[in-house]
RNA sequence: UCCCCGGUAGCUCAAUUGGUAGAGUAGCGGACUGUUAAUCCGUGGGUUGGAGGUUCGAGCCCUCCCCGGGGAGCCA
């Protein structure tokens, strides 16, 4: 029976044959042990001379790691194997010898591993990350899908900036002159949702922007809700619950993979609510009583950032931004035009800003204030006014960036390593 | 775009004051019936990122270039 490593202690006793490839392979003489992965786990074969037929047994001497192998043999439960069952193997298939594998047991350098991505992904850690990935992004669309949201996706080529040009990737769009990789799905998923009410986009963005740190790439996943009639506290609220939801899946499903990655599960069993609520003015006060300049109208450096939630267990929320910092389409507080209904989410442990967003600007004449203030090309927003023309209605959403989330989860020192192919500045292959 | 650090064997690194470029690992050959990054013996492997300069002599010092890493700004 073709068996999964995950599912082999649930069958000792019985014959397994599992299908994956050589992770290691240690030969002692006259005992083979063969550790072979296969997507779920690792798995220990031992091969004594004399329990199969000679040659099947020295065909076992020096397989490379990473050889495809399909091995048979009996499960039993032994304590001296990793993982705490092994195979007694009686057939050992060799579907392919591999050529000598660059990434050895040991320690590489970034470089080398990156330029080595598409076979870095069956490391250990490679494999733990992707699967936290995997359950982060089943942990938003459950979360969004359980309260009546629609999940309609923004369009990737995009015809102008939603906030300037300069950060946009350009690329020739046939007669059409050129277009533009989108850097946000908002401004669309407003309008779907006036047709649906509630809906989130869910899919790649790009930034040109030539940033060179830990916590940014050029191509990142966003999840991005929207819902008609919301105001910025529904907004907070349902971010901070987008966020409990999130660390309590992986606390759920990925036990195993966390502690491949050495993240101590720990700070992430002290992400629930309710997340410390700063209006930006407050947050100043903290950022300055801690000792770190920061002006009223200055937005968070990095050393600002790690002041502000210095000390917290929980991720901090600022609301209630100085306009001036703030994109256009930010709704401005009717009573103090000078405050802008935003807010962002910093996460403790400096992983720094996972969400951005708030009260988009509903009104038409304030919309088109805003637009002429900043310079912006009024024709390419028609069609946004136009969701001001017919029927507006208070509105909200954020961003939440995937990516930085599962750096978050894993504990990982660098975002390339959240995303299975990453793209940065320098760094386009494979 | 700016600041800092680095580039030596396939990989990870060492090389004293400027004086014959070395180890581990991977590879190859051999030994070993419970290994946990197995161990032990043997063995091949180098345009020291590139170009120029200083010097009797440069991996090491100087100039320029290339590549990578970390950070700032910007942001998710």
């Amino acid at each position: 029976m073709i068996l999964s490593v995950r599912d082999l202690p649930q069958h000792v006793g019985e014959e397994a044959t599992v299908r994956g490839w050589l992770y290691n392979l240690r030969s002692k003489g006259k005992i083979h042990f063969l550790q072979v992965r296969d997507g779920t786990g690792i798995v220990q074969g031992v091969v004594g001379k004399g329990d199969v037929p000679d040659p099947a047994f020295a065909a076992c001497e020096g397989i490379p790691q990473e050889s495809s192998v399909v091995v048979t043999g009996a499960v039993r439960a032994d304590a001296r194997a990793p993982g705490g069952v092994e195979l007694h193997l009686r057939d050992v298939q060799v579907i392919q010898r591999s050529e000598p594998y660059p990434i050895a047991l040991q320690s590489h350098g970034p470089d080398f591993l990156l330029r080595h991505r598409h076979l870095w992904l069956r490391s250990r850690k490679p494999w733990a990350t992707l699967r936290v990935r995997h359950q982060v992004i089943r942990a938003i669309r459950d979360f969004f899908d359980s309260q009546g949201f629609t999940n309609v996706d923004a369009p990737i080529f995009t015809p102008a900036a939603c906030e300037g040009t300069t950060t946009l990737f350009e690329v020739k769009y046939f007669d059409e002159g050129n277009a533009y990789l989108t850097q946000s799905g908002q401004l669309y998923i407003e309008a779907a949702a006036m047709s649906l009410g509630k809906v989130y986009c869910f899919g790649p963005v790009f930034r040109a922007e030539r940033s060179k740190t830990r916590k940014h790439l050029t191509e990142f996943w966003m999840v991005e809700p929207e819902v008609a009639y919301a105001t910025l506290p529904d907004i907070m609220d349902l971010a901070e619950g987008l966020i409990v939801a999130i660390a309590a899946r992986v606390l759920e499903n990925c036990r195993e993979e966390l502690k491949v990655l050495e993240r101590d599960p720990a700070p992430l069993e002290k992400i629930r609510k309710p997340f410390p609520r700063l209006t930006h003015a407050e947050a100043v006060k903290r950022v300055n009583a801690r000792g770190v300049a920061m002006a009223a109208d200055d937005d968070f450096g990095a050393p600002q950032e790690e002041a502000l939630v210095q000390g917290e267990e929980r991720p901090v929320m600022v609301y209630r931004w100085p306009s001036a910092i703030k994109a256009f389409y930010m709704k401005r507080d009717p009573a103090d035009p000078a405050v802008a209904l935003g807010v962002d989410v910093i996460a403790p442990e400096g992983f720094g800003e996972v969400i951005g967003g708030g009260q988009r600007e509903d009104d038409l004449a304030k919309l088109l204030e805003r637009i002429e203030a900043e310079k912006l090309p009024k024709e390419a927003f028609e069609w946004y006014l136009d969701l001001r023309r017919y029927g507006t209605v208070p509105h909200g959403g954020f961003g939440l960036g995937l990516e930085r989330t599962v750096q978050w989860m894993c504990g990982t020192e660098h975002i390339r390593e959240t995303v299975p192919f990453p793209r940065m500045l320098y760094r386009i292959c494979p």
